[in-house]
DNA sequence: TTGTAGGCGTTATCAT
DNA sequence: ATGATAACGCCTACAA
């Protein structure tokens, strides 16, 4: 356990003979430095193997050269199955990694979590705050916008906090959706609703409503919270309520994926007896039985675009409040 | 955008009427100061709303109180279906939380991001390293235990790098499969083996191999990734080359679900003339077609044990090298 | 128990 | 073009 002393910017500078300062233009790439001395200073840097010592350059440039990405989510629930946080963790890691700067993922699904995430981000420990998803009306971006924090949110913050945010067109893509349904002739159309305590849930629902309406339909609601279990619940209470049902929209791949399987146990066929149309195109979702067709999200070019929108900010730019992704009806075998 | 000066110690400390030292001794909670003037401290702390500034303490301190969990792989296969990196991430967030230290997030897909890890690991700008999963003999792991920093591995380093590692019993679970697969009479008994660049795919294709070799049988290995696509690929390959195969062990979830797929289209049922039995247990394990028997791993209480593991070595503690975690098979209806 | 003062490794502002 | 030198905000002997 030799713990080499690493190198400061001493230690080259004597070693190349020169100031501290020189080395410091050096390594951060000044151009004002005369072609030999650099070329002495590379080498010191070379053969000691001087790296910056990040903490001493922030407490100076009052930067962090990181970012934070937050999931208010329960641990359980950020990795499930449906790679929505996984695909956003992606899509920013991609960004961030080109802007040269650090990821910091928090967890923060126990109130004690979201008191760290607080303490950290309003510390300014990181150059900017990423929202993956908001439970409520989390008051933490609206306070970070406020202290002058860059932030940026997936899906439009409830709560009416004035902060910039990145969603993909729910309602457009479950419209989409429900009008294929009808186009084929389903009338008798349910749906298995997720959480309304968040964007996705509550537009999705949205967007069936808004149709059904149009088209002069009656409406059929359960709801579930995203996840496979959730969605047999619903699929079984529908099936009681409303046994007469030919379509089913699901706002979520996986509540989907547990309505096949339940109407299948029920005796019904997918797609002769009823229906289904699934959210997100998760990876699964070519593979169920039958393959689902469903309404795709851009999701790691959500993480993607919440980022690039992120590092606009921190450049000083002005961008829009709002950046909307398109989403796409996906056709497979189940409607 | 008011960029509020926050505030630092040296503000607390004339608000509250004392010194510096004072005020840090109280935000570090040292026992011995007065309790009247911890509470004129701890109120001043409040009304400034004052949050110490890690670069300023870690630059002193010399720790960053974050970790590294680097993932060196390709972006688009660490979020793949199969759950085992957000497991593992997810672990390690519990533990890290518990621990009140940062996660950072490193993916290392390309050489250079590769480069980018090595720049920032060994610049010491975490307090330790977590490497899920290696691919062939990366010398990183070795040369930053080299350099007196804390590192710890999930699975065994290839390369024979003297680096602590924790791992799952990938030879036990295994031999447990195909075990059960002779027991239930199959004797023609296949793999899809995974890369064997990994840990995971070379000692899951040992066990079937030892476990084949004992019982007298005759081995028919065919490659894949892990992956949907790779393992679709193998069965098919099986399928030529083995038509009178009676089961097959795949070595990921996927890739047995993959299977399931060309098996049925190539019209076997499963799991009369064909069993099945794949590794990982992941959530669409229990609603493929048939359920998917599997060989369980504790893939979340990996990425724990991992972090344990780490923070022990932070702590001056002395580690085993090797820990190895139980893996456990679970009985569905494909075999 | 509390305060003083030095230093952690950089960057940035001046001179030179 | 290069070199002193003063911050940056905090911790920690050491002194009182």
């Amino acid at each position: 356990m030799t713990t080499a002393q690493r190198p400061t910017l001493e230690a080259v500078a004597r070693r190349a003979g020169v100031s501290r300062a020189t080395v410091s233009r050096v390594v951060n790439g000044s151009t004002t430095v005369a072609g030999p001395i650099q070329e002495a200073v590379r080498r010191a840097v070379a053969e000691l193997g001087y790296v910056p010592n990040l903490a001493a350059r922030s407490l100076v440039t009052q930067r962090t050269d990181s970012v934070a990405l937050v999931m208010p989510e329960e641990a359980t629930r950020v990795f499930s199955d449906d790679q929505v946080f996984p695909g956003i963790i992606r899509g920013a890691a991609q960004e961030l990694e080109a802007a040269d700067k650090q990821l910091v993922l928090m967890l923060a699904g126990s109130p004690a979590g979201h008191a760290r995430v607080e303490r950290y981000t309003t510390g300014r420990h990181v150059d900017g705050v990423l929202f993956a998803s908001l439970h409520g009306a989390d008051p933490l971006p609206g306070k970070l916008a406020q202290l002058g924090i860059p932030v940026v949110c997936s899906g439009r913050p409830l709560g009416g906090a004035d902060v910039p945010y990145v969603d993909v067109d729910h309602v457009g893509g479950v419209s989409r959706a429900v009008r294929h349904l009808i186009t084929n002739g389903r009338r008798r159309i349910a749906t298995i609703a997720g959480p309304q305590d968040m964007v996705a849930g509550i537009e999705r629902l949205a967007g069936y409503r808004n149709t059904i309406a149009e088209a002069g339909l009656t409406e059929r609601v359960a709801y579930g919270d995203f996840t496979r279990e959730s969605g047999a619940r619903a699929m079984h209470q529908l099936l009681d309520e409303h046994p007469d049902l030919d379509a089913v929209f699901a706002a979520s791949d996986l509540m989907a994926h547990a309505a096949l399987r339940t109407l299948r146990e029920a005796g019904r066929r997918v797609p002769q007896d009823v229906a289904v149309i699934g959210f997100d195109d998760i990876e699964t979702a070519a593979y169920t039985d039958p393959p689902l067709t469903t309404v795709r999200q851009p999701i790691v070019e959500l993480g993607r675009a919440l980022t690039r929108q992120l590092l606009r900010i921190t450049a000083g730019e002005e961008i829009d409040e709002a950046l909307i992704l398109p989403t796409e009806l996906v056709l497979r075998e189940s409607a």
